[in-house]
DNA sequence: TAAATAGTGTCTTTAAGACATTATCGC
DNA sequence: GCGATAATGTCTTAAAGACACTATTTA
């Protein structure tokens, strides 16, 4: 499959948006796939990208591909790189795209659609270089969870330390101290508490957290501007 | 201009690999433009991009570009994004891949090429989008050099703690107290003294440090994997 | 009241910022 | 010796980790 554009030059066959869809379930961090349907590489699992067409934007296309094929939209999605190896794909030149996306596990329960969650440590073997995308989509994650507020693609709107704390634990893979948890987060800035409170179950009711922003957002906390206060002076 | 390829899909008209790139010049970072040849927007300032072949790489076709123009390469090259949107070339759908190159200033001096440094804080007026991906480009610089070895792209093989120090502080605009960024540095990980000296008129003569790992690699500095060290348990 | 869960307080360790002091060069 | 530059040491503050303790619910 080639592609010449009118002007001469060699153009990519296509180009797609590969969405790499995570959240957490059961205390671990998941990702969402597709079997594919055609060739090649028929019947394997797959991230479940698509063609873009020209007329919208990529993220666009990733959320459309996305609602496509699983129902839903993500809550929050961003670009993560660009796989252009022009030996990727066995059809021809076809660069893609890759958007890390989240969603609020509750959302969505595989309503009998052809998507699926995998835990991100026991993955299917997958189609071409969908394993490495992944692991770039779970690096970012894991690498802007505490500095961002990313995470509000991961809860409700309003949420509770324990609830935040699990998700971040199934984001990180490793266990947070309660009140070490609470505190690093609510000296990031990033939430506050609304005054409401939730009780479930025996054990005492938990105060009901929200996010400050809901657009992306960067923590308070310093990251590595350190140095002497004294900014060079702007010439 | 528009594309089809033998599969009847939309196709972009063509990818471009956009290089973004900076070295510090005279203690203040710069990025390095030329002055576009043709059509459209020709005489305006933009960055060395150029279009994808399609047999090679794109890292590569960014390296290759580099070098036609400017006649170096970059020490470093490394992904930012893709910049997609139909709307954003005025000749049709053609996205480009932004990659961000390290140089040693001392290497590339505007020899006459239609090459030239311009501060990142005061550029002329640029071609289509390239000054929002400039913009990518530092910050990107910006949020990596403190954690990674990323300034192995900006230093000789062998420098001195106040060589690195000025590369610092050209990079993220702010002065550093030298004891600390010393000791800040040694921590890192990222580097490690080779037990020579440098003399250079007087004063006493400085250390001489390399780094540890050239390819890219990360600080040993805890990244925020805080959390009670008792990792979960990998079920 | 007991079990369960949420939240508070505090002690210790480590990193970061400020700054004084010492070392080694050229002249 | 003196000025210049590099390197070391130390005091203070703030953040991070560990952990004991208190609070509020259901049964």
């Amino acid at each position: 499959m080639r592609a010449v554009n009118s002007a001469g030059f060699a153009a990519p066959a296509g180009l797609t948006a590969l969405p790499v869809v995570l959240a957490p379930v059961a205390g671990k961090l998941h990702v969402l796939l597709v079997r594919r349907e055609e060739e090649p590489r028929a019947g394997m699992w797959s991230l479940p990208g698509g063609f873009m067409s020209g007329d919208e934007r990529p993220e666009e296309t990733a959320q459309r591909k996305l609602t496509e094929k699983t129902g839903v939209g993500a809550v929050y999605m961003e670009q993560l790189q660009t796989y252009g190896d022009p030996r990727r794909d066995p059809r021809g030149w076809i660069p893609s795209v890759a958007y890390l996306g989240l969603i609020d596990a509750a959302v969505l329960r595989e309503r009998g659609s052809a998507a699926r969650w995998f835990p991100v440590d026991a993955l299917p073997p997958l189609a071409f270089d969908h394993a490495a995308v992944i692991a770039d989509g779970v690096e970012r994650l894991r690498g802007k969870v505490w500095w961002s507020n990313i995470a509000v693609g991961l809860l409700p709107e309003q949420f509770t330390m324990p609830q935040a704390r699990r998700v971040f634990e199934a984001i990180s893979g490793v266990t947070y101290e309660p009140s070490n948890f609470r505190r690093g987060l609510e000296q990031s800035g990033l939430v506050r508490a609304t005054g409401r409170v939730v009780k479930n179950g025996p054990g005492r009711p938990a105060a009901l957290y929200e996010f400050v922003d809901r657009q992306p957002a960067w923590s308070t906390r310093r990251s590595r501007v350190p140095a002497t206060v004294r900014a060079a002076e702007t010439s």
